[in-house]
RNA sequence: GGUCCCGUGGUCCAAUGGAUAGGACGAUGGCCUCCGAAGCCGUAGGUGGUGGUUCGAUUCCACCCGGGACCA
């Protein structure tokens, strides 16, 4: 149980008896150090609640509060209940925490499977900036789930079966150079997809696209074989772009997977009524009884229905994202047998997911359902960056510059390091610095792309936590046996040790609450709270050169502080250098 | 027209309805005969506007101003 548990049980304990009846209250870390460790405002709700004096509950709760040698309580301000932690108790949790493989992190998603769907980007069509947030808040959720326990499966819902392949094959048939093929087959894709899109509002060739498309659905063996190469070649650059930046999927489950299923799933959704047909469409309405009434977004007409169905099929009987999107949900319930399912997709589509949630919802298809969208790319101009408007900035071109300023920055503050090793660790800095920026900040936030905010190193950033475990690690470095934790006592008398000690015991409560609301940011913020509180430690305790035991405990802390931070920043998707 | 999101020091970002609004960059002043200065310790500087709910509002509600998105 972590510490902050055990002050809610305790707490429960005491509401239970002041008021007769069963009660619990939240405990939060306090905001402010010198207000304690931790606060609750119990007294203050239950006081309004009952219409009593917050403060005087709060001193009868505090009276029947039990805390057993682990914190002592007082009452401040208009009632808040304050709980100091005695360091006796950080002494004994970091004592256990040495010892535990799972860092006092708690198995919260055990027997429960999560879907996460993630990056998802259209083939045959270069990555850009704009992939990366899904790319890597979703990698970040997947990791972070996994180690709370959830069976994860990530999947890859990739755009392979849009309505560019109708350009690619007119670009294939009439621009493509087999040798530049052979050569770089993905660069020859894009050039002959840009090529055709450059050229498409010319007479006829909009048509002659969208003719290469219908053939391709109906099933033309030329088109299909065509189609079958480009996937393929994309897979491969998109493959490396993962393998950079070490994100893994168990499936890719592209659009092209559902497409049998389409159709049965329309005539269901007509027959059991489900979806009618509007001026030749098949669309599936909201409201009624399955809507919320107080959801004025999904219900906003007198009759309590939406005038904004979800289309399922067109009126030419084409098929679009809703339809495929019903058939991704159904395998992933009844196929997967997920219990939740994670869309990390941009907010522009939230119209689109409450539709498709509805529509699910209304199918019998029961599952959590959460679309994590986040905040948009913007360009220079503070508009949404789109893959054609010229200015875009290419993703592998974004991780180019980032290892290429890192490897500067190596040269000029380590010297000593060369050739393939300063290589490799430019390579880790400058991919890390990318992805820390990206989880950092609130998922939701817009920003405009800057190079120096993607690529900064100094500061709030990933080489910053990754130095700082560096420094650790060349503390164990020096020892000349190697060092057993788990068989060290901890001291804590030093305010910074404390302090260091404090952080370390929340790391369990902190992952949980990340996942409440998918805000990986918060573990972002976390680890750099440890690593400063290890710098000020670091600055103000030796180490090496401290008596025993304390120099045991200060090896035991710090032993604890590198892994806790490896393992912070392994769930953000960072790895961590030897040196740098 | 309908719906949604966002306005926080010069800049970029944090803050389950809580206390004196945190941090980074930039600016500025210190600290390398002492476990690596990609570091540490200081200083200055902030909630778009008007009301409302509340013991308490950056947070919730209404309207206004400004930026953006989706659907039609």
């Amino acid at each position: 149980m972590t510490l902050l548990k055990e002050l809610e049980s305790r707490l429960a304990a005491a509401l239970t008896t002041t008021l007769g009846e069963p009660t619990t209250a939240a405990v939060t870390a306090a905001a402010d150090l010198r207000f304690g460790d931790y606060q609750s405002n119990a007294a203050m709700v239950l006081a309004k609640q009952r219409k009593t004096n917050p403060r005087a509950l709060a001193q009868e709760i505090i009276d029947k509060l039990d805390l057993d040698g682990v914190a002592t309580a007082d009452i401040a301000g208009p009632g808040f209940i304050n709980f100091r932690i005695l360091p006796a108790a950080y002494q004994a949790r970091a004592a256990a925490l040495v010892r535990d493989p799972r860092l006092g992190v708690p198995a919260t998603g055990e027997g429960r499977t999560v879907v996460v769907d993630f990056s998802a980007p259209n083939v045959a069509k270069p990555m850009h900036v704009g992939h990366i947030r899904s790319t890597i808040i979703g990698d970040s959720l997947a990791r972070i789930a996994r180690f709370l326990g959830f069976n994860v499966i990530a999947d890859n819902h990739i755009g392979d079966w849009g309505t560019q392949f109708g350009m690619i094959i007119y670009g294939w048939n009439h621009f493509l150079d087999e040798a530049a093929l052979a050569e770089n087959p993905i660069a020859e894709l894009v050039r002959i997809y840009r090529k055709t899109n450059a050229i498409k509002e010319e007479p006829g060739i909009l048509d002659a696209c969208k003719n290469e498309l219908v053939k391709l659905q109906a099933g033309d063996p030329e088109n299909l074989a065509i189609w079958e190469k480009s996937i393929e070649f994309s897979k491969i650059g998109l493959q490396k772009i993962y393998d950079r930046l070490d994100v893994k999927f168990d499936h890719w489950h592209g659009e092209s997977f559902y497409n049998d299923r389409l159709a049965g799933i329309v005539d269901e959704f007509l027959e059991t009524g489900l979806a009618r047909e509007s001026n030749g469409a098949v669309c599936v309405f909201s409201g009624g009884e399955l809507a919320k009434e107080e959801d004025p977004f999904m219900v906003h007409k007198e009759d309590g229905w939406t005038d904004n169905p979800a289309i399922i099929r067109k009126a030419d009987g084409g098929f679009l994202y809703a339809t495929t999107d019903l058939a991704t949900i159904q395998f992933r319930i009844d196929e997967w047998k997920a219990d939740h399912v994670w869309y990390v997709v941009g907010v522009p589509q939230q119209l689109h997911f409450r539709q498709l949630f509805d529509a699910a919802a209304r199918w019998g298809k029961t599952g959590d359902f959460q679309h994590v969208q986040f905040g948009s790319i913007l360009g220079d101009d503070r508009k949404l960056m789109r893959t054609r408007s010229g200015e875009n900035v290419g993703l592998v071109e974004v991780l180019e510059e980032a290892v290429e300023r890192a490897a500067k920055a190596i040269a000029e503050k380590n010297p000593d390091l060369q050739g393939e090793e300063a290589a490799q660790i430019a390579e880790i800095v400058g991919i890390g610095a990318v992805k820390f920026a990206e989880l950092s900040q609130n998922r939701l936030t817009d920003y405009v792309f800057s190079w120096d905010r993607m690529l900064a190193l100094q500061g709030d950033t990933a080489p910053y936590l990754q130095y700082s475990h560096v420094r650790i690690r060349s503390i164990f470095r020096k020892l000349d046996a190697p060092f057993d934790a788990t068989a060290a006592e901890i001291h804590l008398n030093e305010e910074a040790e404390i302090h260091l000690a404090r952080l370390l015991v929340r790391f369990g409560e902190i992952l949980p609450v990340v996942l409440e609301d998918f805000r990986p940011n918060l573990l972002a913020n976390y680890v750099l709270e440890l690593a400063r509180a290890f710098h000020s430690f670091f600055e103000a305790c030796p180490v090496l050169k401290s008596e025993e035991p304390i120099r045991s405990s200060r090896l035991a802390l710090c032993d604890l502080t590198s892994r806790t931070l490896r393992q912070g920043l392994d769930l953000l998707g960072i790895a961590v250098p030897e040196r740098m």
